[in-house]
DNA sequence: AACACCGCGTTTTTT
DNA sequence: ACGCGGTGTT
């Protein structure tokens, strides 16, 4: 027995020391250093493309491994699900192990698993669900309608700000002190009854779930000092988009400072507008003074040009933790800028550039569209829709986002809980069964005076038989349809549960009878949700709950997981956020200019022209091989031509980096108002033979002012001038531009 | 209950 | 331009 243990303890040792090698043979010095560090306050300022989530893989290996850290005390929190899913799956990789011990989630994730065991003590019912901002605001806008407050004057949208807002800074209704302000009394009395609402109908919001957690690990010292021994190392990603309530629950669970590893780039700070707090970094230094700083400037990604031009627009931004990448990569190819006539000419310009790279045998998913703002999005679709390319959106409407889906949803958290006013508003007449307005009125006004759940009134309603008899009769249909439902289905499993609920909820009949194209996809969506349901699991933690609870949650916390088509070749078309954490052999950052990027809303504000001048840095930063920047002369606007210039953005990037496109020889010609209609002729005359116009020569336009031609080239209607006016330098085309000569 | 019309706003997004 | 939400019409 003795020599056996001796024998397996050799063998650990052994295979111990391999280990170590592994964790930390592919490290650079600095990321080496962050990894092996003591436990301590760490915080790792990592650059984009510094191998920042390889330091937190290594980091949490290390510490299991190494330190003998059992995988029960890690935590490791990020922002989003997929960014989560990543670190499990390398960590497991690594370790070659399952991490399912590890809290390894989101913020809200974990927020909720924690919720899940202490619902008791939350004060909290055991099946508590979930609602995503949809749902929220559909509560939001029902209170408003109860308290007689008219939309108009105060938009539900507000309130959900209002309301969400408090909640991240900590604030309960009770918190506010009542202002003299009228319009603060009312929001303070609509957070007050939104509060109570969610209490009565057992749900929390997103928002909720981190002050719930917050409160209570702050009020509840045994659960506290629980959660501190248990979790001995805390990691966090993305540090700088961490809010106030985020920094507050990490906070309590490490009341000693000296087991916080966090991660984050203050450079790629660009979630301030939702209440990320940039600040937080600063507030980590000075809190934990006995912290160690490691920052990662060995870049991995991208060309020399790339990343001069990236750190050089970023020295643009003051207040900078400073850091400067650097790469042993050659500086590569010089940053492409085009000057386009229009947005069609800049897409047409992209399109061709994806195909010339297509065509050298390089695969179309390594290519990237990015752009400030969605709407940008349709010429480029256009365009490589017209070229027969593929090609994929992202951020458009994600699968437990569709309404088709929500309804089903709500059924079944009806099912789940009859106390959700928010489900009972969506589907008590979806599809439609007869219920009109006048019967939901006598519903609200009765729940809301008595204080009860819109599922209690409808049924007193029907007992009192106080209403109509045709109304009377379609509502005992609804409540006796739930009723039976949950009868019929209470032993089989969730996808059978989801099956019947679809189809007798009608749902599927009201979606299958086709008048639009479009049902034929909610039908397949709704058909997938099923599969969905079969193929779901319940986490370890999960275990006690139903599995129609934990899969409610999941639909509303993981919302986006269900992607399909991931792995096609095709050109990838997002906007600048979307792109941050991702990288691109080849991208194309478009319309770059003035009012567009930075956005028209920033450039009166130093500290959101920064944060518009970090998403550029990002765009910059996510190339690895060639970047192309564009921008257009004039672009079709909130259905206006406006005329463009160039971005500042633009003129802070060093010259010896950047190359300007050739100009097309077959130009394209910009529809403007100007141009001629032919509706006899079909050749469309020559407009001038000769050119009116020459180097040197001073002309004047109505919108850019005076300049002076500096090239011209093309001829009759594909004649276009380069003129340089004060501020900046333009291709306008003279058959189209009224010029006059100076 | 389904459809037409009008007025309005219009950056970015995750959970 | 375009889509959404609210209002009015059939």
């Amino acid at each position: 027995m003795q020599a056996f243990k001796l024998y397996t303890a050799a063998k650990n040792l052994q295979s111990k020391i391999m280990d170590i090698t592994s964790i930390i043979a592919p490290l650079n010095d600095a990321q080496r250093a962050a990894v092996t560090a003591p436990s301590q306050a760490m915080l790792v300022l990592a650059g984009a493309g510094s191998g920042k989530t390889r330091v937190l893989v290594h980091r949490i290996v290390w510490q299991i491994q190494v330190n003998a850290v059992s995988p029960q005390s890690i935590l490791a929190v990020t922002f989003t699900n997929k960014a989560a899913s990543e670190m499990r799956g390398r960590i497991e990789n690594l370790l070659d192990n399952s991490a399912n011990a590890m809290w390894i989630g989101t913020f809200h994730g974990i927020a909720h698993r924690l919720l899940r065991r202490h619902a008791p003590e939350a004060r909290l019912p055991k099946d508590f669900q979930v609602l995503d901002s949809n749902d929220q605001q559909r509560l939001i806008k029902r209170l408003l309608a109860d308290l007689k407050i008219d939309e108009k004057e105060l938009p539900a949208k507000e309130i959900q700000w209002f309301i969400n807002e408090q909640k991240d800074a900590g604030l309960r209704s009770k918190d506010l002190v009542n202002s003299d302000d009228k319009n603060t009394i009312r929001f303070l009395r609509i957070y007050r009854e939104y509060e109570l609402l969610c209490d009565r109908s057992g749900v929390v919001d997103f928002a909720e779930l981190l002050l719930r957690i917050y409160e209570l690990l702050r009020d509840d010292e045994h659960l506290r000092r629980q959660y501190q021994q248990r979790f001995s190392q805390i990691h966090v990603d993305e540090f700088q988009d961490t809010n106030h309530i985020q920094y507050a629950w990490l906070t309590l669970l490490s009341p000693n400072r000296d087991n916080m590893f966090v991660v984050g780039d203050d450079d790629q700070a660009i979630y301030g507008w939702r209440g990320a707090k940039i600040e937080n970094i600063y507030k980590f230094q000075s809190e934990y003074p006995q912290h160690k700083i490691v920052k990662l400037e060995q870049n991995y990604r991208s060309t020399g040009a790339i990343l001069n031009v990236a750190n050089k627009i970023i020295t643009n931004n003051k207040g900078r933790m400073g850091k400067s990448l650097w790469t042993q990569t050659a500086d590569g190819e010089k940053i492409t800028v085009y000057n386009a006539y229009n947005e069609v000419d800049e897409a047409k310009y992209v399109v061709e550039r994806i195909h010339n790279w297509v065509s050298a045998g390089n695969k179309r998913a390594d290519v990237a569209i990015l752009y400030r703002s969605n709407a940008q999005s349709r010429q480029f679709e256009e365009q490589l829709m017209l070229t027969k390319t593929p090609y994929r959106v992202y951020g458009g409407l994600r699968f437990f986002d569709r309404a088709e889906i929500k309804n089903a949803l709500a059924y079944l958290r009806l099912l789940a809980n009859r106390n959700d006013d928010a489900s009972f508003d969506r589907v008590v007449n979806t599809p439609t069964r007869g219920i009109g307005l006048k019967t939901l009125d006598a519903i609200r006004e009765l729940a809301h005076e008595q204080k009860i759940s819109l599922w209690a009134a409808a049924n007193s309603l029907i007992e009192r038989q106080v209403l109509p008899n045709r109304a009377a009769n379609a509502l005992f249909n609804f409540v006796n349809l739930i009723e039976q439902l949950e009868r019929k289905t209470i032993n089989l499993t969730l996808g059978q549960k989801v099956h019947f609920t679809i189809e007798d909820s009608t749902l599927m009949a009201f979606y299958s009878q086709d008048k639009v194209e479009k049902s034929a996809d909610k039908v397949d969506n709704l058909k997938e949700l099923v599969n969905a349901a079969n193929a779901f699991k319940r986490d370890n933690s999960e275990e006690d709950l139903s599995e129609l609870t934990a899969f409610l949650s999941h639909a509303a916390l993981e919302s986006g997981e269900l992607q399909a088509d991931e792995f096609d070749d095709c050109v990838q078309l997002m906007t600048l956020h979307t792109a941050k954490g991702l990288e691109f052999r080849l991208v194309f950052l478009v319309g770059v200019e003035e009012g567009l990027f930075p956005s028209q809303q920033s450039v009166n504000n130093t500290g959101r022209l920064e944060e518009e001048r970090r998403l550029c840095y990002v765009g910059i930063t996510r190339a690895m091989e060639k970047l192309y920047i564009t921008h257009a002369e004039s672009r079709r606007l909130y259905g206006r031509e406006t005329p463009a210039s160039k971005s500042r953005f633009l003129r802070e990037l060093p010259k010896e980096f950047l190359e300007e496109a050739r100009p097309k020889s077959d130009v394209s010609r910009p529809i403007t108002a100007k141009a001629p209609i032919f509706t006899t002729s079909k050749l469309p005359p020559e407009i001038k033979t000769d050119s009116n116009y020459q180097k040197g020569q001073r002309v004047h336009h109505a919108t850019f002012g005076s300049g002076t031609i500096s090239s011209i080239e093309g001829e009759g209607t594909k004649e276009r001038a380069l003129i340089k006016f004060r501020d900046d330098s333009r291709w306008l085309m003279t058959a189209y531009t009224e010029l006059t000569v100076l």
